[in-house]
This record gives C-alpha cells, structure tokens and sequence, in this order.
DNA sequence: TGTACATCAGTGAACGCGCGTTCACTGATGTAC
DNA sequence: TGTACATCAGTGAACGCGCGTTCACTGATGTAC
C-alpha cells in the first residue's frame, strides 16, 4: 500500500479506482476527499493536484459509470439483433443488473442532488447511453403496426424510468425483500405489459 | 422567533416543522439537528427530549410524508369513481405531482440509503401508501378483458416504479430541461400504453 | 555527455468549520394530600 | 387553599470527530543546448 517513490506516477487513475473501492463501502455521502488520499498513501492535498474538487472526483466516477452503462446496453442489445422486443428487454435488464452489481456508484450517477450541469462530460455520457435505448426503441417502433404508435424517444424514457424506478426501489440493502418476486422479474413483466401495445410481436 | 417561556410547549411539532423547512432549504445530507435546534431558538440537546437521534427526526418526517402522500392518491381515487383506467391515472399523476411540490422531503422517503427496517413506522405508513394504488388496480384489473391479465398487485409495483422514475430522473433542478416534454405528458403517455395492454377501454 | 533550468507532482501544516451526542444540572409544572 | 415533592423539559458545556481546501514549500523529472 505504501508508496515508494515520491512521484506517484499515476496517481488520478489510482484515486479513481480508490474511489470506487470507497464509494462501495462508505456511499456517496461518507465519501471524502482526506480518506481517499489516505487509501492511496498520499498526503490529503495531493488530489487537488488531479481534481478541482470532491465533485470533480465523484463526476469522473460517474462518466465512467456511464460509459460501463453505455457499453453493457450495447452488447445485450447486439446479442439479440432480429428481435426488437427481446432487443429492449435485453437492454433494460442489463441496465437493471448493471445497477445491482454497481449500487453505489450507481447511486451517484443519478444523484438527483449533483449539479450535473457544472459537469458536462458527465452529461454528454448520460446521453449517450440513454441514447443507446433510444437506438433500440427506434427499430421497434419502425416495426409497430399499433394504430397509435407512440415516438421512439418517448418509448425510450418510458424503459429507462421504469427501470431506473425498479432499481431504486428495490436494489440494494433497503429495497430487498419488500418484492414478492425478483426485481429483474417485475421489471420484465412490466416491459411484456407495455411493449404488447406496440404490437411488435410478430 | 425567540421564546418566552423555559418550557417551550410544544417543541416535538415545532421541531417537525421546521425540519420541513431546513429539508427544503438544505436538502437531506444538509439536515443537520443542531442547525434545527438553533431555528427553533432552543439548545442543541432539546431535540434529543424528543428523538432517539438524527435519523428518527428524518423518519418522522417521511412518515407524515406518505401519510400526505397517501390522503393525496385516495383523494384523487375518489375523483374518478367509475373509469378505472382514469382512476390510476389520477393516482400516479398525484403521486408525481406530490414529488415535484414536496421535492426534498419525497427524496427523505425514498432514501435508498435511509435504514428503514430499523424505524418499522415509516415502512407501514409507506405500504399504506403503495396499498392505494394497489387497490386501484385491483378494480381495474377485475374488469380486464385481457387474455393475459397480470396480478393487480404486480400492476400497482409497475405503475408505482414508473412514476418513481420519473419522479427521481426529471424532477428537480437536476432533472428539469433534459426532457422535450413535462414530466406529467411522460408519465400519462407511459401509463396510456402500458394500461393499453389490459384491454379496459371500454 | 553534461548541465542549467523549467515544470511537474508531491508535502505538511494550518485554517475554519460544523456536527452528533452525552452529561450533570436546573427551572417549571402539576399533582396528592 | 396551600405546600411538598416527583417529574418533565429544558440548559450549557464539553468530547471527539473529521472534513474540504489553501498555501508556501520541495523533491523529482525531463528537456534544451
């Protein structure tokens, strides 16, 4: 753990995997800047050389949260390249695993209280990843023979709400066990029940 | 502001409601029991007469939130008696509008980081709310012609989860501006498909 | 190949801050007789 | 109606804690000539 040299070498990449390690265990809120440097073996004033702030750190997580977000969609959406239905499904559940196994960084990607927009990076990868679905969303709706079909983009939020919601809800310590089913099975059902509308399933 | 009498009489209630305001002003991290004591002109131990500690001040207040929350669903029930696709729509929209009125303390109730097993009050009051719209859906899903009907209970998570997300992703500061429509047309559209499949419209 | 020097990436100490919670205490209230 | 006394609901001081951030600094690195 101790550092030998007094260069570091590459000390922001060894902060941002502290950081991951420390979100895990203390959450966003018990996140901080001095312990952070301590978990790397730098003095407390070190970070600020690589960061501007504590924000700056927690935004960095964040992007690259998306980025890992973003890529996992694509894959589960390219695992089921003729089917538009099981393509979504595919893609949301991913996202809903992707927020199991990664809770807490998870948590700051959608801290509601983060002032997203002095972040634009971390904005622009939230995007794209949504945009992702939105991809997905748009093949399915070019499929539909619904009578009304609703827009690609809405069909897009709808998916990404609903699964944001289920894994808020009931991920993690405080969610567990209130479900009669698993979380990844409410959130497929309620995909099945939406996406009938669309009448894609041909 | 400042108080007359050593006895203050009713500082329990005055405490709650200045937490209300506190909440709002700083958010949750920003709650702090010492800057409440302060608002309500007392000393920094008086809190602690009333409240096991930090959290049980924050469980009260979420506590009489979805007892808000949940006068507000039951009324917008009664205000559609006979559509019930109507009625759940009304349900969820109150839902969300209480979120986007209340912002700060809805986000105290749906912590995921709150140890809410520990303050058993707070759990019930919130599955009084949730048994709100689950009864709607009953009705509604009793008078489902659908082939495929899905449980009332598994109907009520989904709308639950829906307006949830949309809650946490597109209110607030954070969430307002990156959507080309309100939050309200998002979630009635959403809620239009999804009810779409159990075949009610009639 | 060697050296002067600019730049980079750390250090360590300090500032100022506020918090949650406990403790022994005291002033006020109300009740029993 | 008056008084002793138990109880309640506050006080104020203190403990221990950790944080974010800045500042003048210094050790290490690498580059130009």
């Amino acid at each position: 753990m101790a550092r030998e040299q007094y260069h570091h070498g590459n000390l922001r990449e060894a902060l941002i995997q502290a950081a991951l390690v420390l979100i895990a265990e203390r959450g966003i809120s018990g996140f901080a800047v001095a312990e952070l440097a301590r978990a790397v073996g730098v003095s407390a004033a070190a970070p600020y050389r690589h960061f501007r702030d504590r924000d700056a750190v927690l935004a960095e997580v964040s992007r690259r949260g998306f980025e890992a977000l973003e890529a996992e969609m694509r894959a589960a959406l390219l695992s089921r390249p003729t089917d538009p239905v099981a393509a979504l499904e595919a893609c949301a559940q991913s996202h809903l695993a992707f927020a199991g196994r990664e809770g807490p960084v998870y948590g700051a990607m959608f801290d509601p209280h983060f002032p997203i927009t002095a972040h634009p990076d971390l904005a622009r990868a939230r995007d794209a990843a949504l945009a992702v679905l939105r991809g997905a969303a748009q093949t399915a709706c070019d499929r539909s023979r619904a009578a009304r079909r609703p827009p690609a983009r809405m069909v897009a939020l709808h998916i990404w709400a609903l699964t944001h919601g289920v894994a808020t809800l009931y991920l993690g310590p405080s969610g567990a066990g209130q479900l009669p089913m698993t979380p990844a099975d409410l959130l497929e059902a309620g995909m099945l029940v939406y996406l009938q509308s669309l009448a894609l399933t041909d």
